[in-house]
DNA sequence: TTCAGGATGAGACTCATTCTCAATAAGGAA
DNA sequence: TTCCTTATTGAGAATGAGTCTCATCCTGAA
């Protein structure tokens, strides 16, 4: 059901020992109904364009909590903000940006995932996590 | 010789348009020195230490030189600033940060290399750069 | 319903990087 | 060499994403 996200977001809240509030519900809720690769000034505009108020500052600290629980992604383009994404199902993939248009592909390949753990071992490591960026360009036909 | 790499240095600037001066060799100088992954601060200061005057606009604005011009690396370890290296030949590699230690570990595994080249063709793209890197932590024995 | 203490909002602050502009110095011409 | 045009430089102001402060507000346990 809708709500089920609800829950896992007020038992995170919990488990945290923070409270529940309308502001970090419209955050989670910004969040959660778009699978665009957004900045926090993003979700800010938007909750703020839907007449609803909550501080920036609230928006950034949410979105911390949310991250830190993997209930969100944060990424790095490169262009001096970070962008985050919902993570409800907790698939894990990577990016590929486009140089043209600009367009984020999300990929997944599990080969790669396990040659990148296999190069971390034989130099006596384990991969926690990685950041995989393919900047591409469209084939010419 | 050791003044290859200035002559190289020189043929840039000339190709862009740009004049030689002190400060640019200094910058240049500074940085193909290490094989380090510092910050613009690190070689503003490391200059200074030395004795020697460039400011910090020059040092980024030659940076970006170095960079458009393939002489130096650019890559974001995520902590909010950039770091740079040399990169005289042209030898391309991934990284390894080290989550204890702050360590940066280099590595190259053309199986890699060659096995995202062909995701992107999949997707019809090709790759023009990408960023790899790994977080990790020792393997406890 | 009460009320202690966590949460919020507005704006100050940080810090890497970029910009401004007056003064300086390359480097081609003569 | 000297001259002269114009790119380059330096000091500090400006920018912008993100963080911090603190007076006020609100949650939620009792
Ligand atoms: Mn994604
Ligand atoms: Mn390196
Ligand atoms: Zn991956
Ligand atoms: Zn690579």
């Amino acid at each position: 059901m809708a709500s089920n996200s609800k829950n896992i977001f007020k038992e995170i809240l919990k488990k945290e020992g923070l409270r529940y509030t309308q502001q970090r519900q419209l955050v989670w809720d910004e969040l959660k109904n778009s699978h665009d690769h957004r900045d926090a000034e993003n979700i800010y505009m938007c909750i703020r364009n839907n007449g609803l108020n909550v501080s920036r500052a609230t928006v950034y600290r949410t979105i911390d909590v949310l991250v830190k629980n993997r209930l969100v992604r944060k990424m790095d383009v490169g262009d001096g903000r970070n962008r985050f994404e919902p993570r409800l199902n907790d698939d894990h993939h990577d990016h590929m940006i486009c140089q043209n248009t600009g367009d984020i592909i999300e990929f997944f390949n599990e080969e790669l995932e396990i040659l990148q753990e296999k190069i971390a071992n034989d130099l006596g490591y384990t991969v926690v996590r990685h950041v995989h960026q393919l900047f591409v360009k469209p084939l010419t036909k």
